[in-house]
DNA sequence: TATTGTTATACTCTATAACTATA
DNA sequence: TATAGTTATAGAGTATAACAATA
């Protein structure tokens, strides 16, 4: 990791803090999302997994089995990056496909035994990470931020 | 963008929301983020711009004109990615280096006339799109979180 | 005719190391 | 010896179009 260790809260450059930039909220959920990644890959990957990965062995892992096309839309990728995610991870024995009984184009992801349990440990790692990137924060702030943090990126239902 | 246009809130994959990682922070910045920077890329297209080019326009062209090293620390970039984003907008026209006078080895990047003209059209596009992204939000909700965000960003000092 | 998954391809972004010039 | 910027390169991530199977 060239950019910086997560655990530095950052150093220098606080000379800019007083630029518009720095109240550009899109520009602080980028910088954020920059240091919240490079924590949880740092965490997940002695388990082989990458924030991307994870999200799908969660997903997968979930109750509700997704398909693929659901996948693509919920973590807001194309349906041909969950092809090469679900390939690695089916690769490696934590999720296979599943034809869909009701609608035999689509494909089930579900998680295998060995799947569930890296995900019980892969999400450990990834609230150690959360703790990393949000020390800032106290508990109750948490549960604010990620109450608007659900509106906004899943719209007022929910 | 073969994602998903930015103006519908979301139509598919509710099924989903129903996840642990629907609740998860982490993934709620990095899918705000997704959403925010596409909406964001769409309008400062045509303007010759991308998030990141605009953010070191932006930035080059505030008032204490940040050196190379600083553009990369705020902006969470590797070095090396910063000198092809001031060259881009260099060869533009939009900003120029300067040799910091106090230490020849740092450049300030500054705003040149025609780049602060078009920083201010870009602020404007960069606010639409963050009207296209949080649309979910009211203002007072949108202030909450840009405090949260500040925070947990740059830490507890601001 | 439309949709799901797939493949292939090109492009952008990110990470890393080595080099130079200044300090 | 350390730091700012630069260059080069490899790898990861992203966007796009076309195709087969199914609806």
């Amino acid at each position: 990791m060239a950019r910086n260790d997560s655990t530095a809260a950052t150093p220098g450059a606080n000379r800019l803090l007083v630029s518009d930039l720095a109240q550009d909220l899109s520009f602080l959920v980028a910088r954020l999302r920059s240091q919240g990644s490079a924590a949880a890959n740092t965490r997940l990957a002695p388990l082989g997994l990458k924030v991307r990965s994870y999200s799908v062995l969660s997903l997968a892992c979930g109750d509700p089995a997704p398909t693929q096309r659901e996948l693509a839309e919920f973590l807001w990728l194309d349906p041909s990056q969950i092809v090469a995610l679900v390939d690695g991870l089916e690769g490696g024995g934590l999720v296979h496909r599943e034809t869909d009984p009701s609608d035999r184009r689509s494909k089930l992801v579900v998680g295998t035994p060995r799947g569930r349990e890296l995900c019980a440990r892969a999400r450990a790692a990834a609230s150690a990470a959360e703790d990393d990137s949000l020390r800032a924060l106290g508990a109750a702030e948490r549960a604010t931020l990620r109450a608007l943090l659900a509106r906004a990126a899943f719209g007022p239902e929910d």
